[in-house]
DNA sequence: ATAGTATTGTACCATCCGTTACAAGAGTAG
DNA sequence: CTACTCTTGTAACGGATGGTACAATACTAT
């Protein structure tokens, strides 16, 4: 059993200081192979007992006990031909390429005046709504998610009921569509009407070939990769995330204030399971 | 200059022990790595000073000094270069890159046999169930997407309905869990229920510290970067998207037949705006 | 508020390590 | 054979390490 996995399985009956030897232990693992029990402590700001109670948490006699057992396993790593082979295989990856490319050319295309661009009527608007395709979606979520933690008036529109919801659209609003390469005509023809209602539209789309981009300036034009069979839409969450973080940026303590209130509730309804300290120093 | 080099270098000036000493070096690198002067003395049958002044020979003040160079060899070969790149860079890196750094450590950690053996438990899963925090809901609905597309009966769990939809997870079924750092409680607990109803679990998250690591072994291990004041999304998405693919090969023709299906209903609902050419060959 | 528990740091010890000083031995030239 | 050098092992030392006992502190529950 590899020492992350060991430490994963225990992780529930750690201390605090525990918790800190853990997270240092990970981020250097050369610190526990090479270091000694004193040396770890001192990068944890802790004395060495706690480090040997550490390793007896584990399930080891002690430190060395411990130290020995992580040796063996870079040991194994590195006479295993396995390890050479990761280190120098590039080949098996198309994949990996691919994505990174296109993370790349994201960057690219969403230049900060497109970005700055995009978030003017996001910032503005009454209402936000936010429309999707399907491989898009992820997008959309992380958008719908974002926004609506600074601030107010976000509707992510499921398909079902998008013209219930839509109805309601004015001039002062902005409708963000995401939709890609086979555009989902409920999505198009929805933009397309809003459009038609003078709602100002930011699309995230495709090309100057999408049915988005006649709708609006407010857009920008992304490549997917394809991963497997289906269209990767991690470009498409990359741009929610700039634009949430330009929206921010614009709303200023607008923003900051709804995060805090927002914080406020979550404390008071306990939402999340441990406050971990922050691990910057 | 490598210890290889080193010893090649001096090896006229050698004692004939010194021979004996640089032939068990070389054939075992760890011996050196890992091992005292004793038990290199002893390897070769000698004594510790031989060892030392073997290193004195070498250039080194003694062989504590030797050692440490051959450590610290190991250490470059063995710290990947996106955690090193993360070592030295702390600063305020533009966004950009921090999400190109989390990319590529996303596919460090997302190694082709992480991702079969997360994948394992989807295939032969009866009922698949996703379950979400709220930085990675785009993950989980990239996944409950792709894999909806792929096999029947996958459901993503809405935290409303979360005890009326797992109420009836079973153990042949699956559940896939994504939450990152601060862990959303529902989450966590609805998780740990699976996990003790036998329901298998497929844990997406931050590392061994997550408590979602101790209910599992199938599990990925990823960094989340911050963009702006929230953290990206990204890594889960990537993860989720290789997980779908891992899927659709082993799922083989079943995969395959269900798309062609669902094709059929695209077209004749007329789902999509331009039938553009498939792209596939 | 208080008793009890869990957690963490300090002080100390036994051990082992690398190093050095020194002596014993091997080989060689005269 | 002798005197010299080169090589090697033994013995001892200073230092640092991991481990343990114990005390102080923080935290929890009654």
């Amino acid at each position: 059993m590899s020492i992350t996995n060991l430490i994963a399985s225990h992780n529930e009956r750690f201390t605090p200081t525990d918790r800190r030897i853990a997270e240092a232990v990970l981020e250097d693992p050369m610190l526990l192979t090479f270091g000694t029990a004193s040396a770890v402590a001192e990068r944890v700001s802790t004395s060495s007992p706690s480090i040997v109670r550490f390793a007896t948490k584990l399930g080891f006699e002690g430190f060395s006990e411990l130290q020995q057992s992580v040796r063996e396993e870079i040991s194994k790593q590195f006479t295993s031909p396995s390890h050479r082979a990761r280190q120098q295989d590039e080949s098996v990856a198309p994949v990996q390429l691919k994505i990174e490319d296109a993370v790349h050319a994201a960057f690219d295309a969403l230049t900060p005046e497109c970005i700055k661009a995009m978030a003017l009527p996001i910032v503005v608007a009454k209402n936000v709504w936010i429309l999707s395709g399907e491989t898009s979606m992820a997008g959309a979520i992380a958008l719908a998610s974002g926004l609506s933690m600074i601030r107010p008036n976000v509707r992510l529109v499921q398909e079902h009921s998008a013209s219930r919801d839509l109805c309601g659209a004015l001039a002062e609003d902005v409708a963000v569509v995401f939709d890609f390469s086979r555009y989902r005509r409920n999505s198009v023809i929805a933009a397309r009407t809003l459009a038609d209602l003078d709602v100002p539209i930011v699309a995230i789309t495709d090309g100057p070939l999408s049915p988005l981009s006649s709708l609006t300036e407010y857009r920008c034009e992304l490549d997917v990769p394809a991963v497997g069979p289906f269209d990767s839409s991690v470009p498409a969450v990359i741009a929610a995330e700039l634009l949430v973080s330009q929206v921010v940026t614009e709303l200023g303590d607008e923003a900051l204030n709804r995060i805090d209130r927002l914080e406020v509730f979550w404390q008071a309804t306990d939402t999340f399971l441990v406050t971990s300290p922050p691990t910057k120093p």
